[in-house]
DNA sequence: AAGAAACATTTTATGTTTAAAATATCTAAT
DNA sequence: ATTAGATATTTTAAACATAAAATGTTTCTT
Protein backbone atom coordinates (compact mmCIF):
# COMPACT_ATOMS: atom_id res chain seq x y z
CA UNK A 1 0.00 0.00 0.00
CA UNK A 2 0.78 3.57 -1.22
CA UNK A 3 2.27 4.98 2.69
CA UNK A 4 1.60 8.75 1.23
CA UNK A 5 -1.99 7.46 0.64
CA UNK A 6 -2.17 5.85 4.66
CA UNK A 7 -0.81 9.07 5.45
CA UNK A 8 -3.14 11.12 4.05
CA UNK A 9 -6.24 9.33 5.48
CA UNK A 10 -4.76 9.32 9.01
CA UNK A 11 -4.26 13.02 8.78
CA UNK A 12 -7.65 13.46 7.63
CA UNK A 13 -9.44 11.15 10.30
CA UNK A 14 -7.57 12.41 12.95
CA UNK A 15 -7.66 16.16 12.15
CA UNK A 16 -11.49 15.58 12.19
CA UNK A 17 -11.01 13.80 15.35
CA UNK A 18 -9.30 16.87 16.37
CA UNK A 19 -11.31 19.93 15.42
CA UNK A 20 -14.40 17.82 17.03
CA UNK A 21 -12.72 18.20 20.47
CA UNK A 22 -11.23 21.68 19.76
CA UNK A 23 -15.39 22.66 19.11
CA UNK A 24 -16.09 20.60 22.15
CA UNK A 25 -13.30 22.47 23.91
CA UNK A 26 -14.32 26.09 22.37
CA UNK A 27 -18.03 25.46 23.81
CA UNK A 28 -17.46 24.36 27.12
CA UNK A 29 -15.20 27.13 27.94
CA UNK A 30 -17.84 29.64 25.82
CA UNK A 31 -20.58 27.79 28.42
CA UNK A 32 -18.26 28.47 31.41
CA UNK A 33 -17.57 32.27 30.91
CA UNK A 34 -20.61 32.72 30.23
CA UNK A 35 -21.64 31.23 33.72
CA UNK A 36 -19.21 32.85 35.55
CA UNK A 37 -20.18 36.23 34.45
CA UNK A 38 -24.11 35.39 34.76
CA UNK A 39 -23.35 34.19 38.22
CA UNK A 40 -21.35 37.20 38.82
CA UNK A 41 -24.31 39.83 37.94
CA UNK A 42 -26.91 37.75 39.77
CA UNK A 43 -24.85 38.17 42.91
CA UNK A 44 -24.41 41.61 42.57
CA UNK A 45 -27.76 42.55 41.88
CA UNK A 46 -28.97 39.87 44.52
CA UNK A 47 -27.03 41.44 47.46
CA UNK A 48 -26.61 45.06 46.22
CA UNK A 49 -30.42 45.81 44.82
CA UNK A 50 -32.03 42.12 46.32
CA UNK A 51 -33.40 41.83 42.84
CA UNK A 52 -33.16 38.89 40.03
CA UNK A 53 -31.71 38.80 36.96
CA UNK A 54 -35.16 38.00 35.01
CA UNK A 55 -36.93 40.83 37.03
CA UNK A 56 -33.76 42.93 35.80
CA UNK A 57 -34.12 41.88 32.37
CA UNK A 58 -38.02 42.91 32.16
CA UNK A 59 -37.20 46.44 33.65
CA UNK A 60 -34.38 46.86 31.44
CA UNK A 61 -36.59 46.11 28.47
CA UNK A 62 -39.18 48.73 29.78
CA UNK A 63 -36.59 51.49 30.66
CA UNK A 64 -35.78 51.42 26.90
CA UNK A 65 -39.40 51.89 25.89
CA UNK A 66 -41.02 54.77 27.95
CA UNK A 67 -44.28 53.98 26.17
CA UNK A 68 -44.45 50.58 27.56
CA UNK A 69 -44.80 47.11 26.05
CA UNK A 70 -47.15 44.39 26.12
CA UNK A 71 -46.54 41.10 27.78
CA UNK A 72 -45.93 39.62 24.07
CA UNK A 73 -43.53 41.83 23.55
CA UNK A 74 -41.63 41.52 26.66
CA UNK A 75 -41.88 38.08 26.20
CA UNK A 76 -40.27 38.16 22.58
CA UNK A 77 -37.49 40.79 23.11
CA UNK A 78 -36.63 38.50 26.76
CA UNK A 79 -36.58 35.16 24.22
CA UNK A 80 -38.70 33.58 27.52
CA UNK A 81 -42.50 32.01 27.14
CA UNK A 82 -44.56 34.00 27.99
CA UNK A 83 -46.03 32.15 31.67
CA UNK A 84 -42.61 33.29 32.43
CA UNK A 85 -43.06 37.11 32.16
CA UNK A 86 -46.56 36.68 33.69
CA UNK A 87 -45.05 35.69 36.49
CA UNK A 88 -42.01 38.04 36.54
CA UNK A 89 -44.60 41.19 35.73
CA UNK A 90 -46.79 40.13 38.70
CA UNK A 91 -44.13 40.36 41.27
CA UNK A 92 -42.74 43.57 39.87
CA UNK A 93 -46.33 44.86 39.78
CA UNK A 94 -46.49 43.47 43.68
CA UNK A 95 -43.49 45.85 44.18
CA UNK A 96 -44.56 48.68 42.83
CA UNK A 97 -42.22 49.10 40.15
CA UNK A 98 -43.74 48.56 36.89
CA UNK A 99 -47.71 48.64 36.27
CA UNK A 100 -49.82 47.00 34.28
CA UNK A 101 -52.54 48.87 32.37
CA UNK A 102 -55.14 48.00 29.73
CA UNK A 103 -54.83 48.89 26.34
CA UNK A 104 -57.77 51.76 25.14
CA UNK A 105 -58.45 49.62 21.58
CA UNK A 106 -57.67 46.38 22.60
CA UNK A 107 -59.07 44.45 25.91
CA UNK A 108 -56.68 41.35 25.62
CA UNK A 109 -53.73 43.51 25.98
CA UNK A 110 -51.41 45.38 28.97
CA UNK A 111 -49.21 47.50 28.49
CA UNK A 112 -46.53 47.13 30.93
CA UNK A 113 -44.53 50.76 31.95
CA UNK A 114 -42.38 51.24 34.66
CA UNK A 115 -43.95 53.22 37.58
CA UNK A 116 -41.97 56.41 38.75
CA UNK A 117 -40.70 54.09 41.52
CA UNK A 118 -39.26 51.87 38.80
CA UNK A 119 -37.35 54.40 36.94
CA UNK A 120 -35.69 55.72 39.94
CA UNK A 121 -34.71 52.25 40.75
CA UNK A 122 -33.66 51.09 37.28
CA UNK A 123 -31.46 53.93 36.65
CA UNK A 124 -29.75 52.80 40.14
CA UNK A 125 -29.44 49.60 39.27
CA UNK A 126 -28.48 49.99 35.44
CA UNK A 127 -25.43 52.29 36.36
CA UNK A 128 -24.00 49.83 38.85
CA UNK A 129 -24.73 47.03 35.99
CA UNK A 130 -22.65 48.47 33.86
CA UNK A 131 -19.70 48.90 35.62
CA UNK A 132 -19.91 45.17 36.42
CA UNK A 133 -19.79 44.22 33.20
CA UNK A 134 -16.78 46.37 32.36
CA UNK A 135 -15.18 44.44 35.25
CA UNK A 136 -15.65 41.60 33.94
CA UNK A 137 -15.00 42.30 30.17
CA UNK A 138 -13.25 45.45 29.98
CA UNK A 139 -9.47 44.43 29.98
CA UNK A 140 -9.86 43.30 26.18
CA UNK A 141 -8.04 45.81 23.63
CA UNK A 142 -10.14 47.30 20.90
CA UNK A 143 -9.24 45.17 18.14
CA UNK A 144 -9.33 41.74 20.45
CA UNK A 145 -13.70 43.26 21.25
CA UNK A 146 -13.81 43.55 17.18
CA UNK A 147 -12.78 40.02 16.61
CA UNK A 148 -14.44 38.63 19.33
CA UNK A 149 -17.34 40.58 17.94
CA UNK A 150 -17.30 39.37 14.34
CA UNK A 151 -16.69 35.96 15.37
CA UNK A 152 -19.42 35.58 17.57
CA UNK A 153 -22.18 37.52 14.87
CA UNK A 154 -20.87 34.30 12.55
CA UNK A 155 -21.35 31.86 15.06
CA UNK A 156 -24.86 33.21 15.90
CA UNK A 157 -25.90 33.41 12.57
CA UNK A 158 -24.74 30.02 11.58
CA UNK A 159 -26.98 28.92 14.93
CA UNK A 160 -29.60 30.89 14.04
CA UNK A 161 -29.66 28.78 10.63
CA UNK A 162 -29.87 25.33 11.86
CA UNK A 163 -33.24 24.09 11.97
CA UNK A 164 -34.45 22.04 15.38
CA UNK B 1 -9.70 77.86 28.38
CA UNK B 2 -6.69 76.27 26.54
CA UNK B 3 -8.85 73.64 23.59
CA UNK B 4 -6.29 71.18 23.67
CA UNK B 5 -7.14 70.64 27.16
CA UNK B 6 -10.80 70.40 26.76
CA UNK B 7 -10.35 68.31 23.92
CA UNK B 8 -8.28 65.49 26.15
CA UNK B 9 -10.97 65.67 28.35
CA UNK B 10 -13.51 64.97 26.48
CA UNK B 11 -11.70 62.30 24.30
CA UNK B 12 -10.97 60.18 28.09
CA UNK B 13 -14.68 60.75 28.76
CA UNK B 14 -16.30 59.72 25.65
CA UNK B 15 -13.36 57.14 25.42
CA UNK B 16 -14.54 55.72 28.58
CA UNK B 17 -18.26 56.02 27.63
CA UNK B 18 -17.22 53.87 24.44
CA UNK B 19 -15.35 51.60 26.19
CA UNK B 20 -18.52 50.94 28.26
CA UNK B 21 -20.92 50.48 25.38
CA UNK B 22 -18.70 48.33 23.98
CA UNK B 23 -18.20 45.74 27.00
CA UNK B 24 -22.14 45.63 27.18
CA UNK B 25 -22.64 44.80 23.05
CA UNK B 26 -19.88 41.93 23.28
CA UNK B 27 -21.49 40.76 26.90
CA UNK B 28 -25.01 41.05 25.26
CA UNK B 29 -23.59 39.17 22.35
CA UNK B 30 -21.71 35.96 24.28
CA UNK B 31 -25.17 35.79 26.33
CA UNK B 32 -26.87 35.41 23.16
CA UNK B 33 -24.59 32.62 21.41
CA UNK B 34 -24.33 30.52 24.51
CA UNK B 35 -28.08 30.70 24.69
CA UNK B 36 -28.69 29.90 21.15
CA UNK B 37 -26.51 27.34 21.20
CA UNK B 38 -27.93 25.88 24.97
CA UNK B 39 -31.53 25.95 23.69
CA UNK B 40 -30.64 24.12 20.25
CA UNK B 41 -28.41 21.00 22.49
CA UNK B 42 -31.84 21.16 25.38
CA UNK B 43 -34.61 21.03 22.25
CA UNK B 44 -31.75 18.31 20.34
CA UNK B 45 -32.06 16.00 23.48
CA UNK B 46 -35.60 16.64 23.91
CA UNK B 47 -36.60 15.94 20.58
CA UNK B 48 -34.36 12.94 19.83
CA UNK B 49 -33.48 11.44 23.48
CA UNK B 50 -36.09 11.99 25.38
CA UNK B 51 -33.65 13.11 28.01
CA UNK B 52 -32.83 16.99 29.52
CA UNK B 53 -29.26 18.69 29.60
CA UNK B 54 -28.78 18.48 33.42
CA UNK B 55 -29.32 14.47 33.04
CA UNK B 56 -27.16 14.76 30.55
CA UNK B 57 -24.40 16.23 32.44
CA UNK B 58 -24.80 14.40 34.81
CA UNK B 59 -24.35 11.28 32.95
CA UNK B 60 -21.19 12.64 31.16
CA UNK B 61 -19.40 13.12 34.18
CA UNK B 62 -20.02 9.90 35.10
CA UNK B 63 -18.94 8.51 32.05
CA UNK B 64 -15.50 10.00 32.30
CA UNK B 65 -15.12 8.24 35.25
CA UNK B 66 -15.82 4.35 35.14
CA UNK B 67 -15.05 3.93 39.08
CA UNK B 68 -17.43 5.92 39.81
CA UNK B 69 -18.35 9.67 42.02
CA UNK B 70 -19.73 10.51 44.92
CA UNK B 71 -22.62 12.98 45.00
CA UNK B 72 -20.49 16.01 46.74
CA UNK B 73 -18.19 14.93 43.78
CA UNK B 74 -20.82 15.25 40.88
CA UNK B 75 -22.38 18.82 42.89
CA UNK B 76 -18.63 20.36 42.70
CA UNK B 77 -18.07 19.33 38.48
CA UNK B 78 -21.43 20.04 37.73
CA UNK B 79 -21.05 23.46 39.61
CA UNK B 80 -24.98 23.07 41.00
CA UNK B 81 -25.93 22.72 44.57
CA UNK B 82 -25.79 19.07 46.35
CA UNK B 83 -30.05 19.14 46.52
CA UNK B 84 -29.96 19.77 42.92
CA UNK B 85 -27.84 16.75 42.33
CA UNK B 86 -30.02 14.57 44.64
CA UNK B 87 -33.09 15.59 42.88
CA UNK B 88 -31.61 14.75 39.51
CA UNK B 89 -29.91 11.39 40.61
CA UNK B 90 -33.34 9.88 42.05
CA UNK B 91 -34.41 10.26 38.56
CA UNK B 92 -31.97 9.21 36.74
CA UNK B 93 -31.83 5.99 38.94
CA UNK B 94 -35.80 5.34 38.36
CA UNK B 95 -35.31 5.61 35.32
CA UNK B 96 -32.59 2.32 35.60
CA UNK B 97 -29.40 4.84 34.13
CA UNK B 98 -27.33 5.16 37.27
CA UNK B 99 -27.09 3.33 40.40
CA UNK B 100 -26.23 4.33 43.51
CA UNK B 101 -24.24 2.30 45.69
CA UNK B 102 -23.02 2.53 49.32
CA UNK B 103 -19.34 3.14 49.62
CA UNK B 104 -17.64 -0.20 51.64
CA UNK B 105 -15.54 2.07 54.06
CA UNK B 106 -17.41 5.25 54.35
CA UNK B 107 -21.14 4.84 55.02
CA UNK B 108 -21.87 8.72 54.55
CA UNK B 109 -20.75 8.65 50.61
CA UNK B 110 -22.38 6.62 48.00
CA UNK B 111 -20.81 6.08 45.12
CA UNK B 112 -22.94 6.70 41.55
CA UNK B 113 -22.01 4.88 38.38
CA UNK B 114 -23.65 4.80 35.21
CA UNK B 115 -24.89 1.22 34.81
CA UNK B 116 -24.94 -1.15 31.49
CA UNK B 117 -28.26 0.69 30.19
CA UNK B 118 -27.01 3.95 31.21
CA UNK B 119 -23.46 3.51 29.14
CA UNK B 120 -24.95 2.01 26.52
CA UNK B 121 -27.62 5.42 26.31
CA UNK B 122 -25.07 7.92 26.77
CA UNK B 123 -22.58 6.53 23.88
CA UNK B 124 -25.35 7.42 21.18
CA UNK B 125 -26.04 10.87 22.97
CA UNK B 126 -22.54 11.72 23.18
CA UNK B 127 -22.09 10.90 19.71
CA UNK B 128 -24.89 12.92 18.47
CA UNK B 129 -24.25 15.27 20.65
CA UNK B 130 -20.63 15.94 19.30
CA UNK B 131 -22.27 16.58 16.26
CA UNK B 132 -24.56 19.08 17.01
CA UNK B 133 -22.00 21.43 18.58
CA UNK B 134 -19.60 20.89 15.93
CA UNK B 135 -22.56 21.72 13.82
CA UNK B 136 -22.79 25.38 16.00
CA UNK B 137 -18.50 25.90 16.19
CA UNK B 138 -17.13 23.58 13.66
CA UNK B 139 -16.36 26.69 11.34
CA UNK B 140 -14.44 28.13 12.53
CA UNK B 141 -10.65 28.09 11.49
CA UNK B 142 -7.82 27.37 13.28
CA UNK B 143 -6.38 30.37 14.16
CA UNK B 144 -10.11 31.90 15.10
CA UNK B 145 -10.75 28.88 17.30
CA UNK B 146 -6.67 29.64 19.20
CA UNK B 147 -7.82 33.19 19.39
CA UNK B 148 -11.23 32.38 20.85
CA UNK B 149 -9.56 30.06 22.88
CA UNK B 150 -6.93 32.28 24.36
CA UNK B 151 -8.84 35.38 24.78
CA UNK B 152 -12.21 33.34 26.83
CA UNK B 153 -9.11 32.10 28.95
CA UNK B 154 -8.39 35.79 30.09
CA UNK B 155 -11.95 36.58 30.27
CA UNK B 156 -12.11 33.72 32.76
CA UNK B 157 -9.01 34.12 34.75
CA UNK B 158 -9.96 37.52 35.17
CA UNK B 159 -13.82 37.28 36.05
CA UNK B 160 -12.42 34.36 39.09
CA UNK B 161 -10.53 36.75 40.43
CA UNK B 162 -13.09 39.11 41.38
CA UNK B 163 -14.47 38.97 44.66
CA UNK B 164 -18.48 38.70 45.02
C1' DA C 1 -14.59 7.20 75.96
C1' DA C 2 -17.23 11.58 75.28
C1' DG C 3 -18.22 15.52 73.03
C1' DA C 4 -17.35 18.88 69.33
C1' DA C 5 -16.63 19.72 64.74
C1' DA C 6 -16.59 18.48 60.08
C1' DC C 7 -18.62 15.92 56.44
C1' DA C 8 -22.09 13.61 52.92
C1' DT C 9 -26.41 13.42 51.82
C1' DT C 10 -31.40 14.21 51.88
C1' DT C 11 -35.37 16.97 52.86
C1' DT C 12 -37.98 21.17 52.85
C1' DA C 13 -39.29 25.63 51.33
C1' DT C 14 -39.09 28.91 47.81
C1' DG C 15 -38.42 30.58 43.22
C1' DT C 16 -37.50 30.22 38.05
C1' DT C 17 -38.45 28.18 33.77
C1' DT C 18 -40.94 25.80 30.12
C1' DA C 19 -44.82 23.59 27.65
C1' DA C 20 -49.44 23.00 27.42
C1' DA C 21 -54.18 23.89 28.78
C1' DA C 22 -57.57 27.35 29.81
C1' DT C 23 -59.67 31.87 29.32
C1' DA C 24 -60.84 35.79 27.00
C1' DT C 25 -60.76 38.76 23.04
C1' DC C 26 -60.37 40.21 18.34
C1' DT C 27 -60.74 39.63 13.11
C1' DA C 28 -62.51 38.22 9.06
C1' DA C 29 -65.24 35.42 5.97
C1' DT C 30 -69.51 34.11 5.14
C1' DA D 1 -74.94 38.43 12.80
C1' DT D 2 -72.33 34.09 13.24
C1' DT D 3 -68.69 31.69 13.80
C1' DA D 4 -64.00 29.84 12.77
C1' DG D 5 -59.52 30.96 13.59
C1' DA D 6 -55.93 33.84 15.30
C1' DT D 7 -54.13 36.42 19.19
C1' DA D 8 -52.93 37.89 24.23
C1' DT D 9 -52.63 36.53 28.56
C1' DT D 10 -52.94 33.62 32.70
C1' DT D 11 -52.94 29.26 34.95
C1' DT D 12 -51.19 24.75 35.81
C1' DA D 13 -47.96 20.94 36.11
C1' DA D 14 -43.40 19.29 35.91
C1' DA D 15 -38.36 19.95 35.97
C1' DC D 16 -34.70 22.42 37.81
C1' DA D 17 -32.12 25.41 41.08
C1' DT D 18 -30.69 27.30 45.56
C1' DA D 19 -30.38 27.86 50.59
C1' DA D 20 -31.15 26.15 54.90
C1' DA D 21 -32.54 22.65 58.11
C1' DA D 22 -32.36 17.80 59.29
C1' DT D 23 -30.12 13.26 59.52
C1' DG D 24 -26.62 10.25 60.03
C1' DT D 25 -21.45 9.33 59.92
C1' DT D 26 -16.70 10.16 60.66
C1' DT D 27 -12.81 12.43 62.79
C1' DC D 28 -10.47 15.10 66.10
C1' DT D 29 -9.58 16.68 70.83
C1' DT D 30 -9.32 16.02 75.22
Amino acid sequence: MDPSIAQLSLDHESRIEHDDHQAIRLWLRLLTCTNLIERHLRNRLRSEFDITLPRFDLMAQLAREPEGLTMGDLSQRMMVSGGNVSGIATQLEKEGLISREPVPGNRRAFCVTLTAAGHKRFAEMATAHEGWIVDCLGELSDSEYEHMMAMLKDIKTGVSAIKD
